[in-house]
This record gives structure tokens, sequence and C-alpha cells, in this order.
DNA sequence: TACATTAATAACCCGCCAGTCATTAATTTC
DNA sequence: GAAATTAATGACTGGCGGGTTATTAATGTA
């Protein structure tokens, strides 16, 4: 042990070894939690690590967080629910189509969302609910239900200006959600494992699925005032 | 501790204490360990429970599968791939039309795999298959990659027979695999944690899934001689 | 400079669990 | 019925990991 005059070597050591930061530490130790809450799921991430990665000890991160659960809570606040009252306005504030709308939405959860680490949260939460209820209720409660009513807006407006069919919402929504969380779910599991073929581009499967999912909830132009049963 | 000599008292003891049956132990180990993978997932699933379930010591279940992950392939092979043969004659059999056959297999596919116990090794692999990367390639292997090649050929047969408009097949696969796999996690993650509102019927889910899917994919009847782009 | 406050630490506790191995006993063979 | 074979056991090992706490030291105050 040195003498404790000496100043640090910004060298051998870049950054003071017991540096005091109250107000920087959750936000880093939020940040390091997401990164390994995402790469190795719930229960396989080690407090200790996450600790690390935040550059600080395992007793520090049980002085900001009570605990691991209390953590993720955190994680998810964070990354996720943040972000609804923008998509809520965007969505009142939409001009166009509802054809377009649920395009422009589709596309922008992804790239906003699906796309970034945010989402490994979601394929989370479906992998470990059974293990861990208490996080699943609270996922349920401050995520899913708001996001469901985001989609049955949207699908709503469309049933009303008459540019989709009349949908019973409690499963259309599943026509909307379903093909997408499974994108999300297939890049943070097997799509993770496949190397080369078989990979799914996101940009590609959107188009081809809202091409799809348009084309059945869309009244037929042609076919208004037609057969068809 | 009681003499050895003692008698096992049947009432305390009431099945053998020692039986040996080495045909019947890795059936039961398996059965065993498909109830309790399902139930827990892989890594949080206890060796020792597994051998309890099926009545044997944790030692015992080392000298039939020589570990817990081929243990796992065991029951993977014991409880899905094993199905393909038959669903795969049953596509080449099948005399009607394309949609009706499409119809058939998904209600059929839930019917025999996503309502029974084995669908949730499904979601197991989804979930856990980023911290078990052998599981995982082998789940692609011998699951994932027959699995799609069995779709592909239903929708192949639709587009050949002009009931169906052209695919990029790389993609139309997911307009029916997304969805129903959609429909298993949720089942095993979230739905299992709604108790009464918010739950999916899965008939109804798939009823309303088909009627979008087929008319994105069906060539609209009145529409085949028409405009639209 | 001395003292008080508190952010940060590291050693520690306690319970868990995959896989091993020497021992035990059921069954077979002769 | 004695010896040989082998199915089955359960105690054991070694390591891990969430959460706690006594201690240390950085900072503020006077």
């Amino acid at each position: 042990m040195v003498s404790p005059h000496l100043v640090a070597d910004p060298i051998t050591e870049p950054h003071a070894k017991r540096e005091r930061r109250k107000d920087a530490r959750p936000g880093e130790l939020l940040a390091a939690a997401l990164d390994l809450f995402v790469e190795k799921g719930f229960a396989a991430t080690r407090a200790e690590e996450v600790a690390k990665r935040a550059g600080v000890s395992k007793g520090t991160l049980f002085l900001y967080f009570s605990s691991k659960e209390e953590l993720f809570k955190a994680v998810v606040r964070d990354s996720i629910t943040g972000q609804y009252p923008e998509w809520s306005s965007e969505i009142d504030n939409f001009s166009g189509t509802t054809t377009a709308l649920l395009h422009h939405s589709m596309v922008v959860w992804w790239s906003r969302y699906g796309a970034t680490k945010a989402s490994g949260i979601s394929k989370l939460i479906m992998s470990e609910a059974t293990n861990f209820p208490e996080l699943a209720a609270f996922y349920q409660a401050e995520v899913v239900n708001p996001g469901r009513e985001l989609i049955r807006r949207i699908l709503q407006r469309g049933v009303d200006s008459g540019e989709f069919r009349p949908l019973d919402m409690r499963y259309g929504i599943y026509t909307v959600l379903a093909p997408m969380l499974f994108l999300l779910m297939w890049k943070h599991s097997l799509g993770a494992c496949v190397p080369e073929n078989a990979m799914i581009v996101p940009e590609d499967y959107i188009k081809a699925l809202i091409d799809t999912i348009l084309q059945g909830l869309c009244v037929p132009v042609a076919e208004a005032k037609n057969n068809r049963n």
C-alpha cells in the first residue's frame, strides 16, 4: 500500500480509486444493468457483474437499489415506459390515412425500440415471467396494457374511418402485435445463434408483413360493392 | 440411525425401497424432465428435482443421462421431432384446397402441439437460447429447419395451384410461423400470469388470425382481372 | 487542522446445486 | 446358497452468488 498522500498516478490509476459521485451512480448502474440483463437475462445476470461494469463494488449497487428486482423495475421505467407519451401524441397528431399510420407506427416502433438494446427487456420478460411472477405483474401493468391501448387506438381509427373491416379488437390487436413481438423475440433468441443463412432482415420482414396485414385488414376496393360471401 | 436389519415398514415405505428397473427408468426420467423443464425452464430446473419426480436419486439420473444438456436433447427428440414424419405425410396426402390445408394445419398444430405440455420446450428454447448456444444449435438443426420446410411446402402448394399470390418464401413463412409461435410464447409466459381479463382463447385467436392471413395471401377473386397497382 | 458526515468498499454469511464416487443391495449365475 | 454382477443410492465436493455489515476514506464544515 502506497502513502495516502501520494497523488494517484493517472497511468496506473486513471480514475481515482474511491470517487464519491452520488448523482452519477444510479444512471451508470442502470446502463450497466440494461446491458447485462439484455445480454444474459434476469436470473443469469450477477449483481457483482453489474456493479463491476458500472465501476463500483457490489455493496454500492445495493446501496442504490434495494434488490435485484428493484433494479430491474428501475431499468424498465428508465428505458421503456418513458417513450409512451411521445408515441401516444404522435398517433393523435397523425394526419394521413390509417394505413399510412399503421405502416409508419410499425417502422418507427422497430427503429426506436425493436432495434435498440432496450427491446431485450421485452424478450427477457417473456422468457422469465413464470419464474418471477412479481416482475411479470409489474410489466403487464406498466408496459403491456398501455401498449395494447396504443395499438387499439390505431386500429379503431381505421375502423371508424371505413378503411378497415370491423374488427374484434380483442384479437385484432394481435394481428399487429404478434408478428412484431415475434420478430423481437427471434432477434434476441435463435436469431442470435444463426450466423448467416436463414437470418431475418427486420426491414424486409416488416415490409412483407405489412403487405399481408393490410391486404387482410383493408376493405378490398374492388370488392366493396361485390360478392365474396 | 435404526438397525440395518429392520424390515422396511410398508406403510411408511409403501413402494419397495430399491427397485431395479433398468428399462423403465429412462422413460420416467424423460417424462419428469419434460414436466419440470416446461414448468421452470432449463437453467432453473434442478437435476435433483427431476430425479425425485421420477422416483429415483440424483445419482441414478446421471447414470442414464451424462449431463443436464444431454437429458434435454433426449426430451426434445422424445416429444417433438417424433411427430414430424406424420405431419409431413399428412401434408402430402391432403386433397382439398391449400386454403383448407393451411387452416387445417394450423388448427391441428395447435391441438397436437401448441396446446400440449411439449410446446413449453419451444418457449424454453427461445428463452434460453443465448445462455445455452449448444442447445440452440441443436434445436435449430433438428426442430426449426425441418419445421420451416413443412410450412414452406404448404405455401408453395398454394402458389403453384394459383390460390396464393407469388410469395418471397423467406418471409412468407413467417406470416404463418410468427403468429403461431407468438401464441405459444404468450401462453407460456405472460399469458400464464394474467388470470382472467386479457386472456387469449387460442381457438378464437387462430380463427381471427386465419381470416386475416388468408385474405392477405389469397388472390382476391374479384380483383384477379382488375387494377390495384 | 480537527471533526462530522456519508459514499464506497471488501470480506463475510448462508444457501444452493451439477456432477462424482464409494458403498449398498437386488438380481443373476453356477 | 454363495459368489459375481450391476442398478441404485446419498454423502460429498467445489464453486457460485444474493444480500449484509463493519470498516475505510472522501468531502464538507468550522
